[in-house]
DNA sequence: GGGCTATTTTGACATATATCAAGTCAAACG
DNA sequence: CGTTTGACTTGATATATGTCAAAATAGCCC
């Protein structure tokens, strides 16, 4: 929603495949001015690539804080269980994403993250990227960057959550997610989400029956197709109407 | 919210008042372990001390982002304003918080900050700060806290406002302004709101009215005293009850 | 203190979303 | 191929919050 499409021109889209081949660093990469010595030195660092299959733990609640996880494949989910057993996502990470912020400020992870497909992240223990962020300053500028952004991303996309009403918040989400999929190289209106109607509305503040309502909605207004979790966006500029830009 | 009355002891607290003297730095300088001299330094960087009235802008949407501010006296509130002119309240800083956080990533800042009464804030200039955390991997640390910090306060009090109602929202917003209150060593129970109910309501994604009923219920209920805007709390725990914690 | 204004409270009613309950659909499995 | 299962859709109704309007209160200036 803030990372906005034309951020990320086609040149820096080139250094980071070249940069990144074995390991997707997308996020730290991407914006970074590094020299190639100090890519390698960014990419050494990753020195553990990990599987998890779905419904498998990254982390769990409590778990003690060591590093950010940069998602190369797959998808995850975050979320808080509340002592009644409800569950309450917080937010869905994707490929080239990093996850694990949240944790820095109180070296132990709030939330549980679990991976929502069969995925694979590149581990990038914090001491060392500290450590290496301070031999090079544009490294520490751009991991900054990437903190003040989740703090963007949390304000753009729910802070507005509370004047939002339900379809405008469904269409909010559907842009997010649509402009993570061209971020990542992916179509911009061919979505596949990875989560139900009910984690999308525990994420939206909605019940499963109002997402659903709304996907229809959207459907007979002619500004999507649905196909259970396969949308395909036809009125993008409706959409960005909705959210108000 | 987030942060626990119980993180700061009064070690650390009667370190602060030493450390930071002339100038609010408490999020900066509190949990961090700082040699005297190295405290020092961190003062020098906040060499301008700045005024603003009621009303005045501290930054602007649009204005290119140079540095932090600390806030020592008076209190912000930051918004965002829609094309259509309607306000929308993102937050409220109070004495020894940090503000501009939200611009690092962007360079620009993205929402508004004017003063909510007459205030006074020191400038902590980006690039000095980033230069000396170079230098002093705990101050480095505690930056990264900082912003962190951040993220996670957006979703404990922003993010859960999807799942929550009306009165639950407003717990939790009294429940925050007390914590915070008495981490500036005010009472916990004593609350001087600065803010209208008509700013609590666009903060909290509720109309005024809304507000003002939920005031007026939690004082049929006894939880709270309510004289304007002079809050007290009379029942804590239930408060805490009602946000699930 | 008296009168002015903005803020807050309260009331009656409208509307959006939640809740409860069926019903449909598609994938998985025997 | 039929059955089962879970996810999704749709409908009827309840409830919370928004909306509009008026009254009460607090703050402020003279």
């Amino acid at each position: 929603m803030n990372v906005a499409l034309n951020d990320i021109n086609q040149t820096e889209i080139t250094r980071l495949r070249v940069a990144c081949s074995n390991c997707n660093l997308r996020e730290l990469c991407l914006p970074v001015d590094l020299t190639p010595k100090e890519m390698v030195r960014l990419e050494e660092l990753s020195n553990q690539k990990r599987s998890y299959e779905t419904g498998d733990y990254l982390y769990r609640s409590g778990d003690r804080f060591k590093s950010l996880h940069a998602i190369r494949s797959g998808s995850f989910k975050t979320r808080v269980l509340h002592e009644d057993g409800r569950e309450q996502v917080t937010g869905f990470l994707m490929p080239g994403e990093i996850i694990g912020l949240e944790a820095i400020s109180t070296d132990v992870h709030t939330c549980e993250a679990l991976a929502m497909e069969d995925s694979e992240v590149c581990e990038l223990p914090y001491g060392k990227l500290a450590e290496l962020s301070r031999e090079i300053p544009s490294l520490q500028r751009h991991l900054h960057k990437i903190m003040s952004r989740e703090i963007v991303r949390d304000q753009g996309i729910m802070l507005l959550l509370g004047s939002m009403r339900a379809e405008e918040r469904l269409a909010a989400f559907l842009l997010n997610m649509s402009q993570r999929n061209a971020i990542h190289g992916m179509s911009a209106t061919q979505l596949r989400l990875r989560m139900s109607r009910l984690e999308i509305g525990s994420y939206l503040g909605l019940k499963l029956e109002t997402v659903s309502r709304a996907f229809s909605h959207f459907q007979d207004e002619g500004l999507i197709q649905v196909k259970a979790r396969a949308i395909e966006i036809l009125a993008l500029p409706k959409l960005r109407e909705m959210v108000g830009k």
